[in-house]
DNA sequence: GTGGTCTAGACCACT
DNA sequence: GTGGTCTAGACCACG
C-alpha cells in the first residue's frame, strides 16, 4: 500500500517527474514486485496531479517494462520480473554516480576529495529525510 | 581566452543550461576572477544561441552576484570577489553531493556502499552496457 | 475583475513600470489575495505591450513571490498569504518614505518642515505653476 | 570646493543621475551660488565617470539655467541667480512631495496615516545619514 | 560597439 | 488555452 510522498518544482515537466519518483520507489522496493498499483484517479489525485498528467507517466513506465496492465482485470501492477527491478537500480545508481562524478571533477574535485566530502556529509544540512 | 565549450540538451531550457554551464566555469576557476567577458553578442554567436537567449542568461548571473555590467556599457565581467567565487565551488559541491546522497539513499544504498561504488567507478563506463 | 489602469512613461522600461503598478494594486487590496490572474496575452493585450514584456513583469513578481502559478498551466494567481501582501504594503510606504525624506532632508527641509508642508499639500497643485 | 558624495546605480542612465544630484547639492546650498565648478575632467574622475558623461550633466544643467560658462575664462559657474536657486528649490520640494502623496495614498495611506508615519520614523533603518 | 529593451511571431509541453 | 522559451531583428541610450 506503501503510498509516495509526492513531491513537484515547476521547473521540469510533472509527468517527468512522476516518472523519476515511481523508477526510484519500484527500484527501491518501496513498490514491490507484483504489487497493485492504485487507480489513476486515485494516484493522480493522491499526488495532486491531473488525471492526464499521472495517465501519462504511467504509460511511460508501461513502455519501459516497468508496469504492466492486467488483460482482464484491467488494474496496473509492478512487474513480476524481479531481474527488471534489480537491474534498472543498477542503472539508476550508475547515472547518478556518473553524473555526479563528471560534475564534481569539472569544478576540480578530485575523487580523493570527492570520497572525503561524501564521508563528512549529513543529508539534512539542507533538507529533512 | 578561456571560450567554453557550450554542449545542450533539449531537456532543460537553455539558458538555464547556459547559466549552469557558466557558474561550473566560474567556480572552477575556467573563468577567472576579474576576467572580462565576451559581449552578449559574441558569447551567443560562439554558443549557437540567439543573443536574447544569452543575455537573459548573463542578466541571471549578474542577480546572483557572479558577474556585473561595467556602467552600462563597459562590457561584463567575472566578479572581483574571490571569496563569492570560492562560496560559489563549495555550493555546487554541496548541491550536488546532497541530491547524489538523496537520491542514492531512496533506492536503497548505504553510505558505505555509495563510497565503494564510487572508488571502483571509472568514468567512461557509460559506453560498456 | 478589477482591471487595472496602466500608465506608462519612456524614462523607465516598461516592465520594470507593470512590476510597479502591480506590486501596488497587490499591496492596495485592488487585486485581492488569492484572484486569479487574467492570462498573460490578455493582460499584454490590455495594457497595449507585447506579451513578452507582460511575461518577463509577471515571472519577476513571481521571484518576488507576490504571484504563482498553478501547475505550469493552470493559470498565474495573487499569493494566498496575506502575511506577504501586508508585508509588501509596509514595504512600499518604507521605500517611499525613507526615499522622500532622504531628499528633502538633502535639500535642506527639516522634518517639522515637511510635515507642515505635508499638510498643507493638496493633490492636483501641479496645475497650478 | 564642497566636493559632492556621488552615487549612482545602473536602473537609470548615469547623466540623469548626475542632474539630479547636482540639483539637489544646488538647491540645498551645499554648491553655492556664484561658486566655481572644477573642470569637467577633474568632476568626472572624481565621480568615476567618463568625462562625455559628465559634460551632458552639466550641458543640461547649463540648459535649465542652473550654471552658466563665463565667457572668456572658460569655467563653468552655479547660476548667480539666487532667486532660481531658490525656485528649484521649491520645485525639487514639491516634485518630491506630490509623488510621494500619491504613492502613498494609492497603497491606501490617509493623510493622517502618512503623516503620524513620517512622524515616527528614523532615517537609518536602512540608510546611512 | 556596449548592454538593454521591446516587438513580432512561432513553437512547445502540459492540463 | 495556459505559461514558457526561443529566434529574429530593430531600436535606444550610453561611453
Amino acid at each position: 500500500m506503501a503510498s509516495i510522498k509526492w513531491s513537484f518544482d515547476n521547473e521540469r515537466p510533472i509527468y517527468t517527474q512522476i516518472i523519476e519518483q515511481l523508477r526510484q520507489a519500484i527500484a527501491s522496493g518501496e513498490l514491490c514486485v507484483g504489487e497493485r498499483l492504485a487507480s489513476v484517479r486515485d494516484m493522480a489525485s493522491e499526488a495532486g496531479v491531473n488525471p492526464n498528467t499521472m495517465q501519462r507517466a504511467l504509460a511511460e513506465l508501461e513502455r519501459l517494462g516497468l508496469i504492466y496492465t492486467a488483460n482482464r482485470t484491467g488494474g496496473r501492477f509492478i512487474t513480476e520480473d524481479g531481474g527488471k527491478v534489480k537491474a534498472t537500480r543498477m542503472e539508476l545508481a550508475r547515472e547518478n554516480t556518473a553524473a555526479f562524478l563528471e560534475a564534481m571533477e569539472k569544478i576540480g574535485f578530485s575523487k580523493g576529495e570527492i570520497i572525503r566530502l561524501l564521508e563528512n556529509f549529513n543529508l539534512g544540512d539542507d533538507n529533512n529525510e
